[in-house]
DNA sequence: GACCGCATAGGACGATTGTCCTACAATACA
DNA sequence: TGTATTGTAGGACAATCGTCCTATGCGGTC
C-alpha cells in the first residue's frame, strides 16, 4: 500500500493485525513475525505502541482523504456519490463480514479502553461525516445535511456490526438495496420541494 | 441485580466491567477489587476466565429473556411492543454514549479476539432478532418479517456505536423519532395492503 | 472438644507484555 | 582505508497476566 521502507513495512502490518485482532490483543510479536523483524529493534522506528497506532490512523485518515476525493471526481452527481459510499459496504463484505467496519471496530475498542488516541481514531467517522454532509446539501437538503449523513453513517455502522456477529454477507446486499431506496426517495422528495433545479 | 451470594457478586461485577473496559481489558485483579476478594481465590468459584465470561452472558440472556416477555405483557400491539424495544435507547442513552451497546461492543470484541464463546455472545442477539421477527410477524408482515427484525437491529446498533464515538445523546433522540416514523409507515403499508383488520 | 466441608486469603508459577539497552552489520563519505 | 551514520539483532528488564497451590478461618455435626 504505503511505501517500501521498513517504517511503512511496519504500519501496513499494524493497520491489518489491528483491524483483525483488535489494536490491545496485537503484540509487538505479532507485528514483528509478520514484517520478519527483530522486536526489540521496533523502537528505532517508533517510540511506543500508541506512536504505531497513531501512524496506522495518520495513513488511514489519508487514505480515507484520497478515496473520498476520487469518489468526487468520479461522480459529478451528490446522489452517485453517496451511492459510492454506500457500495463500498458491498465492495469490502468480505472482510466486514470477518472482521466488522475498520472504522467503527477501532473506534469502539479504543473508546473502551479510554485510550488516548480516540478522538484521533474518530476523525475517521467526521472525515465520512462532512463529506457525506457536504454531498446531502449540495443534494439540496442543506437544512438536515448533517442528519442525514449521520443517519447514513449509522446504517452503515450497524449492517457491519450484525454482518459481522451473524457472518452474514447477503444482508449487506440487502441493507444495500434499502439504503439505495432510502436515497431515492431522500432525492425524490427534494426534487418535490424545489420547483426546477 | 441478581442473588446476593459471592458467585453473583463476581458476576455482577464482572458484567459490569466487561462492559465498560470490554472483556479482555478487564484482568482478576479489577474484579477482585470491585468485589472485595482476593483474587486467588476467584478458582474457587470459576475454572477460568471464560466461565467467569460464560456466566455473565447467561446471565444476559436470562435477563434479557425477561425484558422480552415482560414487553410483551405490558404491551398488546405488537406495534408498541417494538417501540419498546427502539425506547431502549433512550432509556438507556446516558450508558450508550459512554460505552456503546453491551450487546454490540461484547460480540464485536470477541469477534476481533476469536474468542471460543463467541457464539453464545451472538445468542443475546438472536433473542432480540427471534423476538422482533414475532412481532412484525404479528404485524402481518411474514413474508419480510425477518428482513424487518434485522433492519431495525442495525439501525439500533449504529445508533449505539455512533452515539458513543460522537458522545452524543441528542443523536439517539433523533435516530429513535426517525426509528418510530419508519414503524409508523410500515404499519400503515400493511393495513393498506390488508383490507380489513 | 474433635472433626469435617465450605469459603477465603495470599502468594508462587510460568508466560507474555511493552520498553529499553547494548553490540553488531551495512552503507556512505572522507 | 578509516570513520561516522544508519539500521538491525537479540536479549534484559519490570510489570502484569491467568492459573494454581497451600494454609487458614468459619460453620456446622458427632
Amino acid at each position: 500500500m504505503s511505501g517500501n521502507t521498513t517504517r511503512d513495512h511496519i504500519i501496513d502490518a499494524a493497520d491489518e493485525l489491528f483491524y483483525r485482532q483488535g489494536y490491545a490483543h496485537t503484540s509487538f510479536s505479532d507485528i514483528a513475525d509478520a514484517v520478519q523483524i527483530s522486536r526489540g529493534n521496533f523502537y528505532y522506528h517508533f517510540k511506543s505502541k500508541g506512536k504505531i497506532l497513531d501512524a496506522v490512523i495518520n495513513t488511514r485518515l489519508a487514505n480515507t482523504r484520497k478515496m473520498l476525493a476520487h469518489w468526487e471526481i468520479e461522480a459529478k452527481q451528490p446522489a452517485d456519490r453517496i451511492r459510492s459510499f454506500v457500495h463500498m459496504l458491498v465492495a469490502n463484505r468480505a472482510k466486514i463480514k470477518r472482521y466488522g467496519c475498520p472504522v467503527g471496530t477501532l473506534c469502539t475498542e479504543l473508546a473502551k479502553l479510554n485510550h488516548a488516541s480516540q478522538a484521533e481514531a474518530n476523525q475517521l467517522f467526521t472525515l465520512f461525516r462532512v463529506w457525506l454532509r457536504k454531498q446531502f446539501t449540495l443534494l439540496g437538503r442543506k437544512a438536515d445535511a448533517d442528519e442525514l449523513a449521520m443517519h447514513l453513517l449509522a446504517r452503515s455502522q450497524g449492517v457491519a456490526t450484525l454482518a459481522n456477529a451473524f457472518h452474514d454477507e447477503k444482508f449487506i446486499r440487502q441493507e444495500v438495496q434499502r439504503m439505495c431506496d432510502w436515497l431515492k426517495s431522500c432525492v425524490e422528495s427534494t426534487q418535490h420541494d424545489v420547483p426546477n433545479e
